[in-house]
RNA sequence: GGGCGGUUAGUUCAGAGGAAGAACGCUUGCUUGACACGCAAGAGGUCACUGGUUCAAGUCCAGUACUGCCCA
């Protein structure tokens, strides 16, 4: 294994590295997973599918970035690894693409029929629907493609349709005639969690009901004046007196004149409004309930599209606003509008096209959801899954409590169709897996299946075992299932992870998943949510183009701490572009100076380390620790600084500077070989570090470096090692840096340049460290441009002199005629006070009878310590400070 | 109205009982035998407020004020 120095750009260019060795890793087939049965061995995560019509958004990329770090971690770590990538066939956005390209050609799908509709989206879906794969291969990616899933797949249908047959012959699917809510421009019924409530400033409008053969009138109030016209009753509270003496009595609807019965029911809130409210069945679920106690007669006034059917008389064909409108131009003009006031409330929303919601009665499919839900709550209480950041837990507990029926069929034709039959002759209903030949009950012939599909998050319930084969008992199954961990964004808690566990225990017996880790949502920069109309979006693959996938990747990293949001922006990105081209030029450095490097030929035991070797060993085995830690723990952005701060700092700022003299000389040839020995340790271990982080540029280089193995991909994550810890390396080194610190701080301080050359004078007032700087002064000297260098235990301040003090230590700056007396007094009383002020708090502890008798004996002795040390210091300055008075 | 969060440097955020941190931005100096996408130095904070617990409180508890999100 020997090195060639290749002519290697300063700049990092992506572009080039990243194809060759995403090729690389496919044909080398190393994202496959293998059935391995020992399932302590086995890590397993499924991807949250993305939409077959989506394009990369920054979400896919964290919440991907987030899953990919933790396999390739994993995979390294040494575990069997699985990440089974698919899409959703998300009914309505998929429907409502194709839709809008025929309608391109002048046609709606109903001009084409529902069969030949579907030849459409499937042609659409061959076409387009990898985009959103391959995009995400640009990332790095290390998904098992072998594996790839699509819910509408013959295997994720058979595992729809089983589902759905055994929860309705178990009683907990069924059929009802409801109030659901339904999109006027999807039109389809939507389950409650796809309604958006926005809250709108809007009037209430109050309405006179005149009463049957009286001069009185009931006045009603409602912010959707529209609905009055399928009104069948006016309700007041049982306990109103104002209107005990119209229960029982009739009143006249205006502008229909129907006659709507007075009811008393204790629904009725008699704070709200004037406490009399108008009652519509069809439009209103609370009215719906109310209809069906009071058996009131239902009218429903909308048509599918939203606009008014023939039940609106002569509002007939209007949309709900424009219904709005003339209902109250009408009521004005003939009198019956009491008055209009401001009102805040609450319009529904739909999640998909953000039109409003309509309440509206309509026959539906339900899963009875609390039954499901109970063992749902249960495996988390019993910790069998653990949300992470925890404080989720509650949001998950919470709604589950409170959950309600989930309204599952859409009036769609993209999705899984509903396996039910109706009998036409005897009105018989058939759920099964095939369809049926005859009606089992009067054995006609004359069946027709339900037109509608399932809710596209039906399917996705499903996702981590209909993925893995079920419901074949596949080796894939029985390997995988329950999967390791989901990575997933909090806005889908409710549409997904509840209803996989649901799903997952029921069918499986088992949790889906052991962990959740709710990855944060990105922002930009002001924190605002990012949207086409503010034009704040940052696209990944412009980002990727710019600045390159591993950089995207780290930023994204990085920036994901406990938050709920994270904010990103250009500006961050450009400053982990700088990180990588750090990288780069590390490496650059270190392939370089290796070229006479040859690994087999390196004898470890006639190595002769350093401080500044063990010193960089023992950091480079910390941050081993801590980042493998906080990746344990979810901590992306933890594990993440870890890395860069040490590969920034300690290793290309410090260690680098450190070896230089030791790497251009050629006197004494084994300081050069460990130098070189240690640089290259330290550097592919970093590059294994940080390969999870930024995949591409890792292996870039750690395929130019001496390696062993094919890839980084496959090397093993570095290992922590107690023998590598060197504490005392690490003391030592800090003073050394301290002084090198010092001196930097005095030259820049007296504006004299790096490149000039000062003499040094060093006077160690505490005997024992002599020796350490006496042994060491090599790293002061690689460090700062210097002549004279005099050490000792009794060296004299030079005249005129600047001074650095530090615990232990005076340094003498010989200035001659460029001191300023007056600067460098300033400079010394400023640091005195500071000294002084710590000095103050510390005394304060020291000298208090409570801390001395309560604190724990290392806390006392190590603020006695300090004190020591810093009156030390205080004196040294005091005693500079009157040389110059 | 119910639930869950947040308030720390100019900005975005870490830190969760023992001397206030990072990144970016800002100021100053520097063509240093990897890197100006760089190096070095520096300025910048009553850790929202009020009480409490503690020898010791950004850190724990209670309340207040803002503020964000989810659910009605």
């Amino acid at each position: 294994m020997k090195n060639t120095n290749n002519e290697i750009p300063s700049v990092y260019n992506p572009k080039i590295v990243e194809e060759k060795w995403y090729k690389f890793w496919l044909e080398k087939d190393y994202f496959k997973a293998k059935n391995n049965f020992d399932k302590k061995n086995n890590y397993s995560m499924v991807i949250p599918p993305p939409n077959v019509t989506g394009s990369l958004h920054l979400g896919h990329a964290l919440n991907n970035t987030l899953q990919d770090i933790l396999i390739r971690w994993k995979k390294m770590e040494g575990y069997n690894t699985l990440w089974l990538p698919g899409t959703d066939h998300a009914g309505i956005a998929t429907q409502n693409v194709v839709e809008k390209e025929i309608a391109k050609e002048g046609k709606s799908r109903h001009d084409l029929g529902r069969e030949k509709f579907l030849e459409r989206v499937w042609e659409w879906k061959e076409k387009y629907g990898n985009n959103i794969i391959n995009q995400l291969k640009r990332l790095g990616f290390s998904c098992d493609w072998s594996r790839l899933r699509f819910t509408l797949d013959e295997g994720l249908s058979k595992a729809v349709k089983k589902v759905f047959v055994q929860l309705y012959k178990e009683g907990l699917i069924y059929r009802e005639n409801y109030v659901i809510n339904w999109c006027p421009r999807c039109q389809t019924a939507l389950a409650d969690i796809e309604v958006e409530s926005v809250e709108e400033e809007t009037n209430i409008y109050y309405i006179d009901y005149p009463l049957k053969d009286s001069e009185e009138v009931i006045t009603v109030a409602t912010v959707r004046p529209e609905t009055m016209l399928g009104d069948t009753a006016v309700a007041v509270h049982p306990d109103d007196e104002r209107y005990k003496k119209f229960i029982g009595k009739t009143a006249i609807l205006p502008l229909m004149d129907r006659e709507l019965p007075i009811i008393a029911d204790s629904y009725v809130d008699p704070e709200f409004g004037t406490g009399a409210v108008k009652i519509t069945p069809a439009h209103d679920l609370n009215d719906f309930e109310l209809g069906k106690r009071h058996r009131l007669q239902v009218i429903n006034l909308l048509n599918n599209d939203g606009t008014m059917n023939e039940q609106a008389g002569k509002f007939k064909g209007l949309t709900v606003a424009g219904c709005r409108e003339k209902v109250l131009n009408s009521l004005r003009e003939k009198g019956y509008l009491n008055k209009i006031e401001n009102y805040k409330h609450s319009m529904g929303h739909c999640y998909r096209c953000g039109t409003i919601i309509e309440p509206y009665l309509s026959k539906q499919w339900f899963v009875k959801v609390k039954e499901l839900a109970q063992p749902a709550i249960s495996a988390v209480e019993e910790g069998k899954i653990e949300f992470i950041p925890s404080h989720w837990t509650k949001v998950y507990y919470e709604w589950m409590r409170n959950i309600k029926d989930w309204c599952i069929s859409r009036q769609l034709w993209w999705g899984h169709r509903i396996p039910a039959w109706y009998c036409q002759d005897c009105s018989e209903i058939m759920v099964e897996l095939e369809p049926p030949k005859f009606c089992k009950k009067c054995k006609g012939h004359n069946l027709v299946q339900d037109p509608d599909v399932l809710d596209t998050w039906f399917s996705s319930a499903l996702w981590p075992f209909s993925t893995l084969g079920w419901p074949e008992e596949t080796d894939d199954l029985k390997c995988f299932y329950p999967t390791s961990v989901l990575v997933t964004g909090f806005d889908i808690i409710f549409f997904w992870v509840a209803r996989m566990i649901m799903m997952g225990l029921k069918f499986r017996g088992e949790v889906p998943f052991k962990q959740v880790y709710i990855n944060p949502l990105i922002r930009d920069a002001e924190g605002k949510k990012m949207s086409k109309s503010k034009g704040n979006v940052i696209d990944p693959l412009t980002v990727i183009d710019e600045y390159g996938s591993d950089t995207l990747r780290i930023t994204l990293a990085s920036l994901t701490v406990q938050g709920d949001y994270i904010c990103l922006s250009e500006e961050r990105i450009r400053g982990f572009r700088n990180f990588s081209n750090k990288i780069w030029n590390v490496s650059r450095f270190s392939i370089m100076n290796l070229v006479d490097f040859d690994i087999d030929k390196i004898n470890k035991d006639s190595l002769k380390m350093t401080l500044a070797d063990n010193w960089i060993i023992s950091r480079l085995n910390e941050a081993i620790k801590k980042s493998t830690f906080y990746l344990n723990e979810y901590k992306f952005g933890e594990a993440a600084k870890t890395i860069y701060e040490f590969t920034w700092s300690d290793f290309c700022d410090w260690y680098v500077e450190f070896i230089k003299p030791r790497l251009y000389q050629e006197d004494d040839k084994i300081q050069r070989k460990t130098a070189q020995y240690i640089l290259w340790f330290v550097l592919e271990n970093t590059l294994r570090l940080l390969h999870p982080f930024m995949p591409f540029i890792t292996e870039e280089i750690w395929q130019k470096l001496p390696h062993q193995g094919d890839s980084i991909m496959s090397s093993p994550w570095p290992l922590y090692k107690e023998e590598y810890l060197d504490k005392e390396a690490d003391i030592k080194m800090s003073k050394i840096m301290n002084i090198i610190k010092t001196i930097r701080n005095i030259k820049s301080d007296m504006d004299i340049p790096y490149s000039t050359k000062i003499d040094l004078y060093l006077n160690i007032t505490e005997k024992d460290k002599i020796e350490l700087i006496k042994e060491n002064i090599y790293y002061i000297k690689a460090m700062l441009k210097t002549n004279l260098l005099e050490v000792g235990t009794d060296i004299k301040k030079p005249a005129h002199s600047a001074t650095g003090v530090l615990e232990g230590v005076e340094i003498f700056i010989p200035l001659k005629d460029i001191i300023n007396i007056p600067e460098e007094i300033a400079r010394l009383e400023k640091r005195l006070n500071r000294i002084k002020n710590e000095l103050n708090t510390i005394f304060k502890k020291i000298n208090n009878e409570d801390f001395l008798s309560k604190a724990p004996e290392e806390v006392i002795k190590k603020e006695r310590n300090k004190a020591d040390d810093l009156k030390d210091i205080y004196q040294k300055l005091e005693s500079n400070l009157k040389d110059l008075r």
